[in-house]
DNA sequence: CGTAATCCCTTCGGC
DNA sequence: AGGGATTACG
């Protein structure tokens, strides 16, 4: 623990209750978190009482190694990892007594959206009217439930945000009943067909633990610490999960207010400036010394914090002194913006003695990197993703996935419309009338024998579904008996990109499925690990994948992906106009703020050399960027002073230039012989 | 009548 | 890229 600064060390050894650690970006959030395990369990404290709650499985998968790691060889226990959800999944499935789950499918959002859909049934006119599509309803009952406000409320800040007051009481009044209605069919719905969303995932945990003392008994044993990282993205229902863990264990928050970017989901950086109030015999202790960036990449940072209406009291230091200023490179499209960040990293790989991975791209939203990637590809650029959909989200997988979850649970109607329309011949009627009877069976076994003898499906599909029942103890048996069947319709479902894109994702499911002897929990834990991807998965060993193992390779990544990520080199994407902050954030001082902080936290994820890339010519930038470069009032970079950072026009032809015409238009030699 | 094929639209971010 | 609505097909 040598490494660690005085107030580092100081929060790692904390003796009072709960304490707060406020940590700004490249203060050493991480290594304290980990310190902290690694104190604990050398004062005795048993590893698995201590529990670590992260945003993502990677990062949990990370801390609990690192964790591993300094501790050496000794012991073969370790504390667990895990995501609020992936956290409570287990609570679920292995209290399913105290929390009333022994049988339970999680749906994900397009399962909610299915759901929202059957049960708008015949008042979709009444929602078309008000422009209220299920996806709609469904992110209104998550807000108000992650927010924890009544749908008055909810209605009001989501749907009538520019409704004159006068008028607001007349339009709740119209609509709210409606959305009540439906919204209470769903959760009837949802109880009847045993579905968790992922938020019931922790309401459901939540509420137990909270009301029943003897809930709260039998889990307090379980646990002493919970170690909790991006605390300022937790939101209120997070919130009403910790609160019952405040009087069975030790709280160890880590969190930085001004790196706060979920408020989409409900989060409150607010929260963590009340810690104190809300959480009992509390203390809060702060981390400003950045060990990460140059100077200069922390003057950039701080001055955009600093033009905030916002107060983070918030100005880091950098411990590692001056380097090189940040760059912003203003060029005319994203292919251009492409073919810079290309040339810059084979620059750096092939004269500067650069690893691809000293290298993250970092961007606002997933589709800004398409052009990117194709670039790099045709650059031979090894490269990883990070963020945007998983693995499990993609067809082919959610169509085998069907297969299991209707074993696993045979009221699951969405699963099985899924399953049986897969199978050619059956289309939406069929299924809907033999799902009438299928939720009625008791089982699943009786569920195979009324298909094999009431339906037109073919032989693979019951076949598929025996195969996945008589291997509920060796899921990975059950993952190649279901591949075997349904292999020849998924080949023809997909046959644009079967052979290349889909059918490899299949040995790596079985290897997934050989650590799960639980169908129920293999499902569940596939689905919420969004991470799962052949290149960067924690769940697999990476010895057990060889094909297209990059060792090295530059990451792109979404800022959200981004949390806990940094790199010798950073390139942050189309920081431009209507993106920085977003067009559909203009307006609303709060969304603005919050793209501030997405911008932050971006920026702060860079060492040494800092790219900020501007597109002069998007569509999107089009009408806001001035011919000499300056930008319109609504843009982060508007107002930047210049002497924070260099900057360059850059645009480059792809290939040679050619000014005139050397060959007359469409005066081909087709090639073809036609003697 | 039920299923398959085609076109169109998506509004970011992620467990 | 995938799902929804619409149209074509059997």
């Amino acid at each position: 623990m040598s490494e660690l600064n005085t107030n580092q060390l100081k929060a790692a050894q904390f003796e009072g209750k709960h304490l707060l650690v406020l940590a700004g970006a490249g203060t050493g959030k991480t290594r304290t978190i980990i310190a902290r395990a690694v104190y604990l369990i050398s004062k005795g404290v048993d590893p698995s009482k201590i529990q670590i709650l992260t945003f993502t499985k990677r990062a949990a998968s990370e801390i609990v190694s690192r964790v591993k790691a300094s501790m050496g060889e000794q012991s073969g226990k370790n504390p667990t990892g895990s995501t609020f959800h992936s956290w409570c999944n287990q609570l679920l499935y292995n209290f399913p007594n105290v929390f009333g789950t022994a049988k339970f499918t999680i749906i994900d959002e397009d399962d909610q959206v299915s759901i929202m859909k059957m049960v708008c049934g015949n008042q979709k006119e009444a929602f078309k009217k008000l422009r209220l599509k299920p996806r709609k309803l469904v992110d209104l009952y998550s807000f108000a439930r992650n927010t924890k406000r009544n749908l008055t409320d909810t209605l009001t800040v989501k749907l009538f945000d520019d409704v004159p007051e006068n008028e607001l009481e007349e339009r709740l009044a119209e609509v709210k009943p409606l959305v009540e209605s439906i919204l209470r069919k769903y959760e009837m719905k949802k109880r009847e067909r045993k579905y968790l969303d992922y938020d019931d995932m922790i309401q459901v945990v939540a509420n137990r633990l909270n009301k029943d003392p003897k809930a709260r008994q039998i889990i307090g044993k379980k646990y002493e610490h919970l170690l909790i990282d991006e605390m300022q993205d937790t939101n209120p229902l997070q919130w009403e999960l910790i609160r019952p863990f405040q009087q069975i264990c030790h709280l160890f928050c880590v969190g930085d207010d001004a790196q706060s970017i979920y408020a989409f989901r409900g989060a409150d950086f607010k929260n963590i400036h009340n810690f104190k109030k809300n959480v009992k015999d509390a203390e809060v202790f702060r981390l400003e010394e950045n060990y990460r960036s140059t100077s200069e990449i922390l003057d950039v940072s701080n001055w955009l914090l600093d033009k905030s209406t916002l107060n983070y009291e918030k100005r880091l230091s950098a411990v590692r002194g001056s380097g090189i200023k940040p760059k912003i490179i203003n060029v005319p499209n994203e292919w251009e913006e492409g073919y810079f960040i290309a040339a810059k990293i084979i620059e750096n790989f092939t004269e500067k003695d650069k690893e691809y991975n000293d290298h993250l791209i970092l961007s606002r939203s997933q589709n800004y990197t398409r052009s990117l990637q194709a670039i790099f590809i045709e650059k031979k650029i090894p490269f990883e993703t990070y963020g945007g959909r998983s693995f499990m989200e993609a067809a082919h997988l959610k169509d085998v996935f069907s297969a299991f979850r209707v074993v696993n649970n045979n009221l699951d109607e969405i699963a099985w419309v899924r399953f049986l329309t897969f199978w050619e011949g059956i289309g939406e009627i069929s299924a809907a009338k033999y799902i009438q009877e299928l939720i009625n069976k008791e089982d699943i076994e009786e569920c195979i024998q009324w298909l094999e003898e009431g339906s037109k499906g073919p032989f693979e599909m019951i076949e598929t579904l025996k195969g996945i029942a008589s291997n509920m103890d060796k899921i990975d048996k059950a993952v190649e008996a279901a591949y075997g069947t349904m292999q020849a319709r998924l080949a023809m479902k997909y046959v644009q990109d079967w052979d290349k894109k889909r059918k490899p994702d299949f040995p790596i499911l079985t290897l997934l499925a050989r650590n799960y002897s639980n169908l129920s929990e293999f499902i569940t834990e596939c689905l919420l690990d969004n991470s799962t991807k052949i290149n960067n998965s924690p769940t697999l060993k990476k010895s057990e994948i060889q094909e297209n193992k990059e060792e090295d390779a530059v990451i792109i990544s979404t800022v959200h992906s981004a949390k806990g990520l940094e790199a010798s080199t950073c390139f942050v994407l189309n920081v431009s106009p209507k993106v920085y902050p977003s067009a559909w954030s203009l307006g609303d001082i709060e969304k603005v703020e919050e793209d501030r902080r997405v911008l932050y936290v971006a920026l702060t994820r860079a060492k040494d050399e800092l790219f900020i890339t501007r597109r002069t010519s998007s569509i999107y930038a089009e009408d806001h960027v001035t011919e000499d470069g300056s930008a319109v009032p609504t843009y982060f970079l508007n107002e930047f002073p210049e002497e924070l950072t260099d900057q360059v026009f850059y645009s480059q032809e792809k290939g040679e230039s050619v000014d005139a015409p050397i060959a007359n238009d469409f005066d081909f030699d087709f090639g073809m012989d036609f003697s």
